[in-house]
DNA sequence: CGGTAAGCGAGACGGTACGTCTTGTCTTATT
DNA sequence: AATAAGACAAGACGTACCGTCTCGCTTACCG
């Protein structure tokens, strides 16, 4: 039942996504639909839940910048196709209504933030990281992530994902603006 | 005509704003309102250009840090409600439809990266800031905004605007792991 | 059970009447009205039949004329807007369905056209009336009152009772075409 | 338009007559029938009001008996299958609603009852009726055919047309009591 | 100066989806 | 075995919006 809603959404983006055609491919009524869900966000919520279990493995290599490459490259390697597009779902509907950002907020992105939270606070715990740096860092990161998803800024591949580390965890040599500019 | 549907937006949010809507209040008919625009995306990108013509000042301290601050807190003193519900429209309708994240992408965002571009610029022709991290300092800062924007994380007030200037550009004493946590 | 059913068709009407708030209104559950009659029809059907068992009086006065005019006042009494309401949904019932009229017929109006019939058969007896003519009058007497009910002709009042009576079984003295009207 | 409100009214009886049916006959869309007419009943008026116009010739012999043969026969001919079912839609969304009963009365009715006046008014002005009964015949002779047609109580034939005719004019030999019975 | 075209308001139209309602069947659990 | 509770497929209800279309009416330009 969530799978037909999946699919379409998959299939035709998320505007060309209708409670009808969910029923429809679903084999379900309407009725149904509208027994158990009380709106088309909600469906492809919980839709995306049952998806969004699959969670990242989470290095633990000693090294916050080492732990962040592997974090991010396999963050990017999990976005296929048919995923990001589910992911713009999620955004689109999220930037619409507050309530569903509220749902999106606490019932997908809390489980992702949570595990990079763990990966910085061992940072943290290891000097490597202001621990008042921890929390943003978060919010950066996801932020750079879903604002270029949303707006198309570019490719989220290994060379974002390390630069991403660099900016966060810099290499211990290195010193701000004496980089590999020079 | 436009400011029609820019006060529709702003009324009722995104969801509730259609062409009819827009045709009635602008006192003009729906045939004329499709004559100048394919699609509603497209009224709402040109609404939302005209206002987002209004530019904040790039402040010039010397320092990347006093600079960041300043256009930060200046952004956020721009948030006003109406203004984020436009920017909720513009982010939904971006999610749902690439070819509208293009334009918004180079008509809306481009002129505000480019403002902190040049400001992160000075900062690196000043040697304040590595060249490489420059380019992903614009998504890191935006994308922050824009994801505590979109999933309502939290508010943009100035303790986020110095969080994130001291992340970006950090006291020069201070050192990484050697923040204020000790 | 029926109680219900009547109650619900009383207060608003035929259109306005369920299964399903019959069921919720007689503390039953759905199926097991469906387990005693096949549909609603006949649910509403049985539930007339209830209370069309309260008949009227036939009068026996020695003349049609006579018989006629109570008779008719009395069915004009027993009249009160929630039995009307009722007569309504029978006759709206039984256009719409043919096997549902056939019962109507067969289980509602036979009684009543029997009970007209015996005051009738009286009066040919008498000599009144011609044999020939009784079994049609049956027809233009109801005829004429579910006519009136279902088309909201006119009120049905003592003065439509007598005026039947007069047709069917005038004065006397008066020749047609010599009446009062002179 | 109205064209497929009764052949659809036609062909599966009156229940079976959804107003999504309807569009999908015609070809229009559903918005267009609301655009039009405010409920089912009022397309299924109006699309019988077209038919209606049909009206049934006054004979004028000179002799209310023979006119009331001629007038009811041709009525009784005019009463093929289908129009019966319409008759039948009529009569029940009438009963089942109060505002419709009044526009079918009104619009539909009306022109009949004239017709019928018209040649009772005849009959008055020849001192053949009394012109108390006049009114009274007109109900006493459609409300008899609708409820002989309504709840199936027998065939309307030339033979009940002559029949109501005797009843209503009696042969001028012929006296109360004295009829041919004997 | 008068004819013609373009732009406009108004709003009807075919479609599609919405979210609710009712129907009649079915299953489960209780009694 | 009969029941209450209520899920379910089917599909109609009346409304909203979309994007296209056809009307007249008004300008304003051009012959």
């Amino acid at each position: 039942m969530l799978a037909a809603a999946l699919a379409l959404a998959g299939e035709q983006g998320v505007g060309g996504l209708s409670m009808d055609a969910i029923a429809r491919r679903a084999g379900v009524s309407k009725e149904t639909l509208y027994r158990w869900w009380p709106s088309k966000a909600d469906v492809v919520l919980d839709a995306l839940a049952e998806r969004g279990r699959e969670t990242i493995p989470l290095p633990d290599t000693g090294s916050l910048r080492e732990d962040l490459r592997r974090f991010l490259r396999a963050t990017v390697d999990s976005a296929e196709p048919g995923t990001v597009r589910l992911l713009h779902a999620l955004a689109a509907a999220s930037a619409a209504d507050e309530s569903t950002a509220l749902q999106v907020r606490d019932r997908f992105l809390a489980t992702r933030r949570s595990d990079l939270g763990q990966l910085l606070g061992r940072a943290v715990a290891r000097g490597e990281l202001a621990s008042s740096h921890a929390d943003l860092a978060i919010d950066l990161i996801y932020g750079c992530m879903w604002y270029r998803l949303i707006f198309r800024i570019g490719q989220l591949d290994y060379g974002w994902a390390d630069s991403v580390a660099d900016v966060i965890a810099p290499e211990p040599s290195a010193r701000q603006g004496e980089g590999p500019t020079r």
